[in-house]
DNA sequence: AATACATATTCGTCAAGGCGTATAAGAAAA
DNA sequence: TTTTCTTATACGCCTTGACGAATATGTATT
C-alpha cells in the first residue's frame, strides 16, 4: 500500500488567508476556546468557526470538547517538511506588529476576562509551557 | 512614512497550487529558460506563462530575457521570515517523491537537449552551483 | 421538556483564480 | 518587411472559497 503523501498544496492553501494566520498565531502556544478567538479577532462567530474548519480539514488545528466549549490547538502535520515549514512560518507570524497586537490583547483577556463580558465563565487559555501564561500579570 | 509590511497572505496563496510548486522546485537550483518548464512539466505553455505571472506578482521569482528566450529564477523575498519559510519549503519539496522525478527529468533534459526536440537550440539551464550540473553526465 | 448558551452549518452572493483556446507582443532570422 | 519563434495576455467557462445572515446542532441548566 501507498505511502499517504501530504496535500502540501492544501496545507498552503490553509495559510494563504490573513484571518487563519491571525487564528494560528494565537494558538501558537496555547490551546485556545473559540469564544477568546471570536473576542480577540472582533469578527463574527460563524467567520471564526468556519475558518477552524478549513484549517482543521487542512489537518493544521485539532480540536477538543469541554461541555458547551471548543478547544482548538495546532497540530503539527506527520510530515516532517510540513512541521518544519509551520514552526517557521509561526516563528515570522510571531515577528509582525499586528500579530503581537493579537497576542497582547489575549494576554490581557487571559488575566482579566471579567472586562471582556462575552468572556464571563469561559474557560482560560491554557499555555502549552505555564511560563507563558499571563505575561504581565502582577 | 511606514515600512512596506510584506504580504504573507499572498505569498502562501503563491505556494498554495501544485504547478507553481513544482515551478519553485526545478528553479531550486538554477535559472530556468521557460520552454524547459513546459518541457519537463508537460503542461502547456500559457498555463505555465500565467503561473509564472503569478509567482513573480506575489514577488517569489524574477525573470530576466535573453533574446527570445526568458529565464526564470527564485527571487528570496526581501521579507526575512518570508525567504525561511520559502527556503524551507523548498527543502520540502525536495524530498518528495515526484518533485525528484522533475528534477531528474530536468538533469536528464539539460544534458542531452536534443533528445527532446522542443528544445532545440533552447539555452540550457545555469545552475547557481555549477557542481549541480549535469548530475549522471559521463 | 423547555430554555439558554457555545459552536457549527447552510444558503445565497460575489470575487479570485485555474484552464483551454485564441491571439498579442517581443525578438531574431530570412 | 515579412516570417518565425518564444513568451505573454485576453476571453469565456467553471470551481473554490469568503462573507453575512439565518438556522441547526450539541450541551448544560432549570
Amino acid at each position: 500500500m501507498a505511502k499517504r503523501e501530504f496535500n502540501a498544496e492544501r496545507f498552503f492553501q490553509a495559510l494563504g488567508d490573513n484571518t487563519r494566520l491571525r487564528l494560528l498565531n494565537l494558538m501558537g502556544e496555547r490551546e485556545i476556546c473559540v469564544c477568546y478567538l471570536v473576542e480577540i479577532l472582533g469578527q463574527s462567530q460563524p467567520k471564526i468557526s468556519r475558518h477552524l474548519a478549513y484549517l482543521r480539514r487542512a489537518g493544521i488545528v485539532a480540536a477538543r470538547r469541554e461541555g458547551k466549549w471548543m478547544h482548538y490547538r495546532i497540530a503539527m502535520p506527520p510530515d516532517v517538511g510540513a512541521a518544519q515549514v509551520l514552526r517557521q512560518t509561526l516563528a515570522w507570524m510571531s515577528e509582525d506588529r499586528k500579530m503581537q497586537a493579537d497576542r497582547a490583547r489575549l494576554s490581557k483577556a487571559c488575566c482579566s476576562p471579567k472586562k471582556f463580558a462575552a468572556l464571563e465563565g469561559a474557560p482560560v487559555p491554557m499555555p502549552f509551557d505555564p511560563a507563558c501564561a499571563c505575561e504581565g500579570r502582577p
